[in-house]
DNA sequence: TAGAAAACGGAAGTGCTACTACCGTTTCGC
DNA sequence: GCGAAACGGTAGTAGCACTTCCGTTTTCTA
């Protein structure tokens, strides 16, 4: 069978642009926004947009994907680096620690709807992921706690109202997550 | 002036009658059912149901309300006989335990837009708040931590995926929240 | 218990939005 | 340069929040 042609560069391009249009019409609007409005934004025509995007779940997807990279690639940049503790500390707080606009725009599109907040909860999951790990294999994570249940604390916090009241939702939370270093083992 | 004169009874049934459905439609369906649905689900007509309920917003916050008055009767109850740190655990809890339709429909209601949120976040306020400044008086609260701290971590646990998740997520906050009791005082 | 006041039901209509279908035109890859 | 693929625009469908109008029924009260 011959190898699938490869994209064409306008399709990318646009895919781009729509992107940041619907990133910043989602952030300053929330997901309300009609999708026309979008479109426009981007350049595009409306067909272009459900060209790429059938269904506007589709497009809030693409976008909580966009949002979630870098925090992903900062995540595993500090897993280089730092010792269990820290790094979990460092990847927890910045994961919840988003510029204040992203989390705005993270926490709206979270929760519009079932599909969206469970692409959220499998992309957190994804980024906490080693970092919980790490912490359990050095025996220093609260039993029982999963790195799903991990990323669902992050979640939460997004849900937060003020960045003050989340700052202190996440102080609470890492000091019941982390658990006391013990005596060295035999 | 003259006294307005009492709510006639057909007025009184058919709001209460609205709620009922409401409620267990946005149960069922979450709060993108069609407000048809509900006025056909309660057995009135639709603009009845506009009378009662300008706005979707509106239904939606008293379905909220409607949720919130058992457990804050419930709260009340507690507070009279325990004392604060069992009281506040009690109230905390079971803020964040109600039935599991009743979190789900809560849940689902208080992400369905700012007005809704705001709506949600004050009634809990209201809810913990006397377990909360009892906690605090004696001596037993963390620093820093406000009643309206205490509803965000409620809210923020209410939209917890699992109960299992949820009930890791109380554990937790509890522990952080409520401070060792310390060396009698002078 | 009569009569006014108020709530009701139904139908029709407005405006917005997600989404689809069609089609001539432009842009790209080979 | 040629064919395929993406594009843009227009028109249309369907669903929903919300409004208006109006004749009918229910309820309160004198």
């Amino acid at each position: 069978m011959p190898e699938p042609r490869a994209p064409r560069r306008d399709q990318l391009r646009n895919r781009q642009r729509l992107l940041v249009a619907a990133r910043e019409a989602f952030a300053e609007h929330g997901p309300e926004i009609a999708l026309e409005e979008v479109a426009r934004r981007a350049g595009v025509g409306p067909t272009t947009l459900y060209r790429h995007f059938p269904a506007k779940e589709d497009l809030v997807e693409a976008v909580l994907d966009d949002l979630v990279t870098a925090v992903r690639a900062n995540a595993e940049r500090v897993l280089e680096t730092a010792d269990p503790v820290q790094g979990f500390r460092a990847v927890f707080t910045q994961s919840c620690d988003m510029s204040e606009q992203e989390v705005a725009t993270f926490a709206r599109l979270a929760g519009a709807g079932d599909r969206a907040d469970e692409h959220a909860q499998r992309l957190i999951t994804a980024v906490v992921s080693p970092a919980t790990e790490r912490l359990r294999a050095a025996g220093r994570l609260r039993a029982d706690i999963t790195a799903e249940d991990i990323a669902t604390f992050v979640r939460m916090t997004l849900t937060a109202y003020s960045d003050e009241a989340r700052a202190k939702a996440i102080d609470v939370l890492l000091d019941g997550l982390i658990t006391p270093e013990r005596a060295a083992p035999a």
